[in-house]
RNA sequence: GGGGAGAUACCCUAGCGGUCAAAGGGAGCAGACUGUAAAUCUGCCGGCUAUGCCUUCGGAGGUUCAAAUCCUCCUCUCCCCA
């Protein structure tokens, strides 16, 4: 392929190539170049937002070049403090190893594996020892860090930074230098240690890698960026049901954007359609990528049901109950409520129903009626069918 | 090493002896309205055998009829000066 019409696609949805004189000459030199990413596996989902790199790297891949895929189970004992308030709590041994195995399942969701090298940084970072961590550290020094925007806003609001952090940056820089890498990604946060990654190479003697920052996708409630811990995540193992209700349940102002970073759709083609008609297609698309055509549909017909025409879901989890029990008993007690409190307020709101009647008393008892099952629904999305046994 | 400030519910923050299960904001939940939403309005937002009771304000003790609030020690964090 041309090379310009290759930096094109690897540009499209960018947010920036650092540089791209450079990336540009190492892709005339070199068919195959080597692309790093590195993720530490510290929480085991990956969402939608993590999706955005990963269909960059497909891109990648798609054109030849060689996807090294770092999971970094040495760097996940320190934590990235990227974008961070606050330090993150260390993760033990098990658990690194555990996420790291449940990433790569998901991961190769969108990444072809035969054509991935998935390597594990502690097999460089374990051997480099104290003094070549001395060494390493001596390449960087404390104003630089601190330059950075998160570091900066820690250090005035008075909150704590530990040394360790700041290893952090030049252990994932030395990745890049061990690996040769030519070109590292990452999302805009990411920004400081991709760049640390240049650095050093160059410090050592190597050309310096180009960087490329993705943006960082919005959450489901538009704003903030999609986060686990913001609980504004759509998961990438989620199941069919749930991924397109939290499409649907995303504003309208962001859909182009979630078009634009987790769709091959054109925008433009969109652009015609009723907003509602938008988002359908939009979690379609992506409920159809993560499992299939035919999931999607169903739960495309399952969420019109239920929310557009409130009406019932088609699955729902069964439950036995004894004959004559009261409704908060039950519920509380099958663990389908965090506690009889919440249920009652969710009775006192008018937020529970039995066979599609409100129920308004909290002292609801349910009884069997002849030849019918029944059905509890409490919130807007909860449903438990409940079946008659006296010998429960 | 010396001096100072602080730790409050999911998060941020107020309270500084009783009227505190603890104000305010955010998040979350429910209802209304809609095109699934968003926005808006209303209500909820520790638990329970529920007009009362129990557990909560970094941890452990203490003072008091009464402590998130006062005292002692401890743990942790930050700032300033070295």
């Amino acid at each position: 392929m041309e090379i310009n019409e290759q930096l094109s696609i690897i540009k499209h949805g960018t947010v920036e190539v650092i540089s791209e004189d450079e990336l540009k000459t190492r892709i005339g030199k070199k068919t195959r170049l080597r692309i790093k990413f590195g993720a530490d596996p510290t929480a085991p989902d990956i969402h939608l937002g993590h999706t955005v790199v990963f269909r960059k790297l497909k891109q990648f891949q798609e054109l030849g070049h060689e996807i090294i895929f770092i999971i970094g189970n040495f760097t996940a004992k320190i934590g990235d403090p990227s974008g961070r308030l606050q330090t993150r709590p260390r993760l033990s041994a098990e658990e690194i190893a555990n996420n790291a195995e449940t990433y790569q399942e998901q991961v190769f969701k969108i990444l072809d594996r035969e054509k991935t090298t998935v390597v594990f940084n502690s097999q460089w970072l374990e051997a480099i020892g104290t003094s070549g961590l001395m060494e390493l550290s001596s390449h960087y020094t404390v104003a630089r860090m601190l330059e950075r925007d998160d570091f900066t806003k820690r250090y005035k609001e008075g909150k704590e930074i530990t040394i360790l952090e700041f290893l952090y940056p030049l252990l994932q820089g030395y990745d890049s230098v061990h690996l040769q890498a030519d070109v590292e990604i990452g999302g805009t946060d990411q920004k400081f240690n991709l760049l640390v990654g240049r650095d050093l190479q160059r410090d050592y003697g190597q050309a310096p890698q180009a960087v490329i920052t993705m943006p960082l996708l919005e959450g489901t409630d538009g704003i903030k960026k999609m986060s686990k811990s913001y609980r504004n995540y759509i998961g990438v193992k989620e199941p069919a049901k749930d991924m397109f209700g939290k499409i649907m349940s995303i504003p309208d102002a962001i859909m182009p954007r979630y078009f634009e970073l987790l769709t091959d759709i054109d925008i433009k083609s969109i652009s015609c359609l009723h907003p509602k008609k938008a988002k359908q297609l939009l979690a379609r698309e992506i409920v159809a990528f993560y499992h299939s055509r035919d999931e999607a549909i169903i739960a495309e017909e399952g969420f019109e049901r239920v929310f557009s025409q409130k009406g019932l879901p088609d699955e729902m989890q069964e439950i036995c109950v004894p004959d004559s029990v009261k409704l908060v008993d039950m519920l509380a007690e099958k663990g389908l409520v965090s506690s009889k409190s919440h249920i009652r307020r969710l009775i006192s709101q008018g937020g529970v129903r039995v066979n599609n009647e409100r129920v308004m008393d909290v002292e609801f008892v349910v009884m069997p009626e002849v030849n019918e099952c029944m059905v509890v629904q409490y919130g807007k999305r909860n449903f438990v069918r409940l079946k008659f046994s006296s010998d429960v």
